[in-house]
Formats: structure tokens, C-alpha cells, sequence
DNA sequence: GATATATAATTGAGTAATCAAGTATTATTC
DNA sequence: GAATAATACTTGATTACTCAATTATATATC
């Protein structure tokens, strides 16, 4: 007897993979990759578009330092912004400029496609089920 | 009107995070990562142990150069076995050794120990279901 | 059966992440 | 209110990949 519950973290981890270099290679037009669409999609989700690090690093999954390196050069190109807190100076908060909302906008119906082109296999009604357990999940 | 088949994307690739952070710090006592893990389990279905490089690449989701740097350590331990393909010199196969087999079982009592702690939000029936819709989309 | 094309694997160079340690600031406790 | 602990972030060193190019072999085509 298989155990189902080990079976599906290795199907979830193939599918990972399957999502990930698809995504990659059609977000590339847009010259993001998948990672930075999440810290994006994330930040447009955002009370005032601004998050803290922190809470960005939690939300896309990746550590603290990650965070960090991945900004760096998504601040070079004016995707986001820095802003200081000024109720507490250990925090930088980071903030999706005009330019990132754009490119973000973009981006997203080039993700819609490739959303739908992965899951095409399913029915709404099936989709609307998987994300309900996911989220119980996550 | 939010897309739903997005937002699944977006709610997986977070699940994807939390189960290798969780995975691979379980898996550590074995000496092993959750990467490392999913090559031993497709060796160990495959028939005799034995596969081709490019097919457990294929089987991991990451690409032949990256199968030839994760094998390098695991050969040097002795959890795997290089062998040759008499009927095509371009292959080099890859066998699962007694080592391996050995530190695969005693891994998948921890690793089915992580996937019930990820999933006990769902009942199996659930899970089944689950795993059903995530077999379509790989 | 020689030439062109395809396949399997490896290697070099580069990128994206990690962890552990360090800095700066804020909160807690005595 | 000084000392201790906690938090937010950054940096150095390392690891785990990626892609493009290369080597070796096998297959197809003329």
C-alpha cells in the first residue's frame, strides 16, 4: 500500500518544475522571471502598493537575503522603490512605482495565458476545488 | 473578475516553498536534500534501479546538467552506481545502490512523516481527489 | 558507406538562491 | 534607564542550479 500523502508532494514538486520553465520562458518577453512576477503580483496586491521586505520574502516564499538580492536590481530598473518608515527605521519598505504597475499590467495577460494553457486539462469547476485545497494547505 | 487559473499558479508556487523548506530540513538527518530524495524515489521505481541520466532528468524536472552535478556527490557517497549501456556508448546509466536503497527507505519514513504534517488539513478522500487533478496538469 | 543530423552526457561561465554572521534599531525586563 | 533580547535588513561565502558550447556516439539520408 502507497502512501498518498508522500505521492502528492512528488506530483506537486513535478508540477512545480512543469510551471516554473514555462512561466520563465514566457515571462521573459517581459524581462522578468517568474519570482519577479510573485514579489510584483504581491505588491499590486498591496494596501498602497508598498509592502516591507519581510513580509514580501514571506509571501514569495524566499528568505530575507533573497529579498534583498532580488530587489537590488528591480530597484536599478525602476520596477520599485525604496521608501523609509518612519515609525521604525529597521524597516525599508518597498513600493511598486508606475513603471512596475505597467510592466506588472503587462505581464499578467502574458501569465493569464500560460495560467490557463497549464491548467487546461481542467474544468472551472475542478480548478475552483484544487485552489480551495491548495490554499488549505499553504 | 480575477482569473482563477492565476491565481492557482500563484497559490502553488507558495505551497512549492513551504514544502521544501519543510522537506528539506526533515530530510537533512538523513544527509540528504528533498532534491536528492526525489532521484532516489524515481531510481527505486524504476525497473532493476537502473535509469538514464537524461530520463531521471526528465523524471526530477531539472535539466541533464544539473542531474550530472547532483549524481557527482551521490556516486562519491556510494548512493548511486554508474553503469554502462553495452548496446549505446552515449548513455551512462545510473544505478541505485544496496547504500542507497538502504538510506531510501529509512528516508521515506521521514518523508511520508513531512507529507502527512503538509496535508493533514485534507482528508484522504480530498487528497485522492487532489492528486487526481495534479496528474492531469504535469 | 560517407555525410549530415540527432542524442547523451559533460564542462565552463554565470545566476539565483541559501545560511550564518554582522549592523542598526526597537522593545522588554529588571 | 541600563542591559538584554528581538526584529529588519544586508553582506560574505557557498551551493544548486541554468544555458551554451563541446565531446562522443548513434541514426538517417543520399
Amino acid at each position: 500500500m502507497k502512501e498518498i500523502e508522500a505521492d502528492f508532494i512528488i506530483q506537486h514538486a513535478r508540477l512545480t518544475h512543469k510551471i516554473l520553465r514555462r512561466a520563465d520562458s514566457q515571462l521573459n518577453i517581459h524581462g522578468i522571471s517568474f519570482s519577479e512576477y510573485m514579489l510584483l503580483y504581491y505588491l499590486n496586491e498591496a494596501p498602497n502598493n508598498v509592502m516591507r521586505r519581510i513580509d514580501l520574502a514571506e509571501a514569495v516564499g524566499i528568505s530575507a537575503s533573497g529579498v534583498t538580492r532580488m530587489l537590488a536590481p528591480m530597484e536599478k530598473i525602476k520596477l520599485v522603490e525604496k521608501e523609509i518608515n518612519p515609525r521604525d527605521a529597521r524597516v525599508s519598505l518597498v513600493k511598486l512605482s508606475e513603471t512596475g504597475k505597467t510592466i506588472f499590467a503587462e505581464a499578467s495577460v502574458t501569465f493569464a495565458h500560460t495560467a490557463k494553457s497549464i491548467t487546461h486539462a481542467l474544468t472551472t469547476e475542478q480548478l475552483k476545488k484544487m485552489l480551495g485545497f491548495t490554499s488549505q494547505l499553504v
